[in-house]
RNA sequence: GGGCUUAUAGCUCAGUGGGUUAGAGCGCAUCCCUGAUAAGGAUGAGGUCCCUGGUUCGACCCCAGGUAAGCCCA
């Protein structure tokens, strides 16, 4: 006996169970367990931040990472999956400044790097558990009792490790370079950090008049950031454009030729026009003196960079502040003046704007240029701007001292590597993805922050420079050594070393590096490689798959391959599922402040982890943004887990009742029904379809071909069988619907494993760990399904489509008619072509479902529709005018058949119109069904039918039958009686009736188990009273016994 | 300004190596079926397949240009 199912099903419920049966016994566990020592199949947890709590864009990520490495577990491969937490970097150091309350670097310090430190390291594991409880409940088996944390002494260790292999590669230099800066947060961020925070923002656009020193005229310069212009050293002009000098209300301005008439709207006067070397040289007056420097600035020199597309063409050059500027400084030798702070403030030498942020400097600089008559025009522009990713500070561009990994020396080596990577979508490979490795710039990464993995470069005073590469190397040339070590800082920093070449002592730099290197070398810190599991890597590495939000692209996805290509010249990946964002069910972007995000619980706990990762995987292609809406969880439960589900409990009310026990029986293929054949075709094929879907990482496809057999199993199979399982003895034939059915289940449960992980259990443990105590305890430790290629008939499936096609227009049919199914009609006749001829194999089935006496094929058209034409008013009556009356009557005389067969064929027709030949245009004629008197007529394409409509008494008394059957049936569930209860049935009706009741005593008696059927009018049990084709009829029902 | 992606029914999305009438689900309306079903079936309303041009006998599909949205970069 199997469990009894309901029809009604507390999913949430269900799933909780699974997850205490999964924990009681170690499924998970068992599942690796099983597979160890098979062909390896790896995958690499991109470590999160739990420093806040987990959202339905972590569930899709997460459920992505599930799939397929069930999948894989289930295809026989070993699938280790360590679970990781990313603990360093700002955002976690950001958390600890607003529960603080400080907002700047001088306030941390104040507080001490080593408080600071500690409670960075206690919040990293603030949300661990959330995000525990969440891996758990939807089904993401995820190692992380064993995960590996960035912060701890050994992953630290490999990370230097790593590092000094590129410093001895000579690709890890410092360098004074323009860098993004966050003002606030005091540190230079990494492009790829930079590229996560671009917002739309409004800003100054001004137009500056640069007095020439020695002629009356004036340098037209355009910026957006003013408060550059008190750092300006140069002017820059193309040499090979056009530039002219124009005359406006008595004053000379100079600019580029094509960009005049975008820049001044006003009359002016062109005095001449100039080749942009000429401008070379020229001298002008700075705009302010702030600084004594005097030489070899304040001129225009040449830059191939300056665009015409926008400003004025002559650019302002402040060195320190844009990337082209400081290139060009080095290139002309010019000063560099920087007047702007660390914390983004105008330094006090310049005194009217001292103390000020730059972008509150803005409108002061603005005014002073007024107020002096050398603005020429003010505006404002929307443009994106970077903005700081974690704090949302607009970024600077500032010259910094900073160290960078030399990533564009390696480019071909990257894009080497990338050529060696499938991406899921594959145009990330070469469009996204392979542009941003094409113009691949240095990797900015120090950060002057405190808690991360401190660089570990120690320098003395002159210059000497060493790269600690393990803890054992640092200890060795230590002054001192702590017994408890903790490489964070502070503590590092009090560590110094005696110089091996000058033995002078040396300090570490004060900078830690980007957290983006950290989790990018997750493949050989998680081991602790090369200090530990030297061979455990090898066999760990690369990863076969991995699978992040599209948002990585520059951020994980980048760091991986960028260190795995330093360190050994290929990618750390092969495959990687790039997943789409989640929005809200407008479009919007989910964010706090606009109060649209979804916790994910809410769904957990209504609707469940099934409900929600079906709709993940199968909504639409991962990459593609999804809106979220909670509705569509609710139809996907509707729709295909509640269709399957009552498939599920179909069976098993019916196979208690019966007993039956799919152990003790084994019927050939062959000698199964022609539906048995048909689902059991479908089926193979559906298993062929999910596993190269899955294998090809296309889980979407995959469960949309699960989503349309499971609707051909509950709307076509089990409908067309039910009769089978009915039937009181245990013939052969119900055995092999019984066998069917439950092999169908049994591959489902199988086939949904990876994607619904909690419903295929609960039916895998009743169906088969229930009844079969040698079958494996959980579906997730089964072999996935194989394709049995031989049952897969292809001709039989399309019969099939045309026999349900056949049926549809059947129905189409009676309800033109309005002619109910319960009624019985004498015949349906099919126009017998080489599609349809086949149909004769399946007439039990469509007298059935249309409820029709006989099935019949005719090659004999007209025995199915008559062809009726008409002139098209239309076009013919412009042509023709009043003659058309004339055109319609001999139209009316001729034969319809054969001018619809003209027709049809697409030519023209000939009438003979007041003695002449005229010829009528095949679109001139509009052609019409028309049934057989007494008949409704169906045609669609090459299929056409029809069904006569002429009710006898005999059809009509059948008609009636069913009917009052039906209602019995109803009346039955209402009462509550079991299915398998047999009744004792009392009527009440009129005469007629009654005869007509006892002529179909014994259909009525088996449909109903009726085991006893009295007419009277004393009434008893649970009783209704039922209005039948105006006839009053009154039932009595009482439960007799039961089947079973 | 550049790159990538997307644009198909009111909504969510399929689709085609270029070929009669472009599909599904949801929602809506009418009718039907039902002892597994919270289901199912039929019919109907609802489409400029984003726009313009080109290639072609034929374009939702291919090409070019544009528009809008999203992501990424300068």
């Amino acid at each position: 006996m199997f469990k009894p199912v309901k029809s009604k099903v507390d999913l949430v419920k269900l799933e909780n169970n699974i997850l205490e049966f999964w924990k009681n016994n170690k499924i998970f566990q068992k599942s690796l367990k099983n597979r160890e020592g098979s062909k390896k199949f790896i995958f690499y947890e991109g470590p999160p931040t739990a420093n806040a709590k987990p959202g339905v864009h972590h569930v899709l990520a997460r459920s992505f990472k599930d799939i397929f490495s069930r999948y894989q577990t289930m295809k026989g491969y070993y699938v280790p999956r360590k679970g990781g937490w990313d603990t360093h970097g700002l955002p976690v150091e950001l958390e600890i400044e607003k529960k603080l309350g400080v907002n700047s670097k001088k306030e941390i310090e104040e507080i001490g790097i080593k408080r600071f430190s500690e409670l960075c390291k206690q919040s990293v594991f603030e949300y661990v558990e959330d995000w525990v409880k969440l891996t758990d409940r939807i089904g993401f088996w995820l190692d992380m009792s064993d995960a590996y944390y960035t912060f701890t002494n050994n992953y630290i260790e490999t990370v230097w490790w790593i590092l000094k292999q590129i410093y001895d590669k000579d690709l890890l230099y410092e360098g004074y370079k323009v860098v993004t800066y966050c003002p606030r947060c005091g540190t230079p961020l990494s492009s790829h950090e930079v590229a996560q925070g671009y917002k739309e923002v409004e800003d100054p656009s001004v137009y500056v008049k640069f007095k020439l020193k020695y002629e009356d005229s004036n340098f037209l310069v355009w910026t957006t950031t003013p408060w550059t212009l008190l750092s300006n050293v140069a002017l820059a002009v193309n040499s090979d454009e056009d530039y002219v000098e124009i005359s406006k209300n008595n004053e000379k301005l100079i600019l580029a030729k094509t960009l005049l008439n975008e820049v001044i709207k006003e009359p002016y006067e062109i005095i001449k026009k100039l080749k942009g070397k000429v401008l070379i040289g020229k001298r002008y007056e700075p705009l302010f003196n702030y600084t004594n420097i005097k030489n070899n600035c304040y001129f225009v020199v040449d830059a191939n960079f300056v665009s015409l597309k926008e400003g004025t063409g002559i650019v302002h050059i402040a060195p320190a502040f844009g990337v082209d500027d400081m290139n060009l400084a080095r290139e002309k030798d010019l000063p560099i003046i920087q007047l702007v702070d660390e914390s983004g403030e105008i330094k006090s030498q310049a005194v009217d704007f001292a103390g000020l942020f730059v972008k509150e400097a803005d409108p002061k600089i603005i005014k002073n240029l007024k107020q002096r008559k050398i603005l020429f025009k003010e505006e404002k522009i929307l443009h994106s701007y970077p903005h700081c990713w974690r704090c949302d500070t607009p970024l600077l561009y500032y010259a910094r001292k900073s160290w960078f990994i030399a990533t564009s020396k390696i480019k071909d080596k990257l894009l080497k590597s990338n050529s060696e990577i499938n991406w899921y979508p594959d145009h990330i490979k070469y469009g996204r993805f392979g542009n941003w490795l094409e113009n691949n710039i240095d990797w900015s990464l120090s950060r002057e922050r405190y808690w991360g993995t401190p660089l570990p470069i120690w320098e003395d005073n002159s210059g000497h420079k060493i790269c600690i590469g393990s803890f054992k190397e640092l200890k060795d040339l230590a002054k001192d050594f702590p017994d408890k070590f903790d490489p964070h800082r502070p503590y590092i920093d009090e560590i110094k070393l005696i110089c091996p070449q000058c033995k002078e002592e040396m300090s570490r730099v004060k900078e830690v590096i980007d957290c983006w290197f950290d989790s990018g070398s997750m493949p050989y810190a998680q081991l602790h490689y090369p200090f530990e599991n030297y061979e455990k890597f090898y066999n760990n590495f690369p990863a076969d798959f991995i699978c992040e939000a599209l948002d990585q692209t520059r951020g994980w996805f980048y760091t991986m391959m960028a260190i795995s290509t330093i360190l050994f010249e290929k990618s750390s990946y092969k495959n990687v599922v790039c997943l789409g964002l989640i929005n809200d069910k407008h479009g919007r972007r989910m964010s706090k402040s606009r109060g649209n995000t979804v916790d994910p619980w809410s769904v957990l706990n209504k609707q469940g982890a099934d409900a929600l990762r079906w709709y993940l995987f199968t909504s639409s292609s991962p990459w593609v943004n999804k809106n979220f809406d909670v509705d569509i969880i609710n139809e996907i439960i509707k729709k295909f887990i509640l269709t399957l589900w009552n498939s599920y409990s179909f069976f098993v009310v019916y196979a208690n009742i019966d007993k039956f026990n799919p152990e003790k029986y084994s019927i050939k293929f062959e000698e199964r029904s022609v539906l048995d054949k048909w689902i059991l075709s479908e089926l193979n094929q559906t298993i062929a379809t999910v596993d190269k879907s899955l294998n090809n990482y296309a889980a979407t496809r995959g469960g949309k071909e699960i989503e349309q057999f499971v609707d051909k199993l509950s709307n076509w199979y089990i409908r067309r069988s039910r009769r089978r399982f009915w039937k009181s003895e245990e013939d052969k034939d119900k055995i092999s619907a019984y066998l069917t059915l439950y092999e169908c289940l049994v591959t489902i449960a199988k086939l949904l494993a990876p994607y619904m992980p909690f419903i295929s259990e609960e039916i895998y443990q009743n169906l088969v760990f229930s009844i079969s105590k040698d079958s494996l305890m959980s579906v997730h430790l089964a072999d996935f399904p194989v394709s049995e290629e031989k049952l897969i008939d292809k001709d039989l499936m399309e019969e099939m489509n045309i026999v349900r096609k056949v049926v549809s227009m059947g129905r189409a049919a009676r309800n033109k008619a309005s002619i109910k199914v319960r009624q019985p009609l004498p015949y349906i006749k099919v126009f017998k072509t080489e599609q349809t001829e086949k149909l004769i194999n399946y007439e039990v089935v469509i007298k059935d479902e249309l409820n029709v006496k006989s099935f019949e094929l005719t090659p004999d058209l007209k025995q199915i529709l008559n062809y009726k034409v008409k002139p098209n008013l239309e076009l013919l009556g412009p042509k023709y005018g009043s003659k058309i009356s004339l055109i319609k009557n001999i139209l009316e005389r001729m034969n319809h058949q054969e001018i619809a067969n003209i027709v049809l064929a697409n030519e023209k027709v000939k009438i003979k119109l007041e003695e002449q030949e005229e010829e009528l245009l095949p679109e001139e004629i509009l052609i019409e069904i028309v049934a057989p008197s007494e008949h409704i007529t169906e045609k669609e394409g090459e299929i056409a039918l029809t069904l006569n409509t002429v009710l006898s008494k005999e059809l009509l008394d059948e008609g009636f039958i069913r009917e009052l059957v039906r209602l019995i049936q109803n009346q039955r569930k209402k009462a509550g009686f079991r299915i398998e209860n047999t009744i004792k049935t009392i009527i009440e009706c009129s005469e007629d009736k009654e005869v007509v009741i006892k002529e179909h005593k014994d259909y009525l008696c088996t449909e109903t188990l009726t085991t006893e059927l009295i007419f009277s009018d004393k009434l008893s049990g649970y009783i209704e009273e039922f209005n039948i084709d105006k006839k009053k009829v009154r039932v009595g029902i009482s439960v007799s016994g039961s089947i079973t």
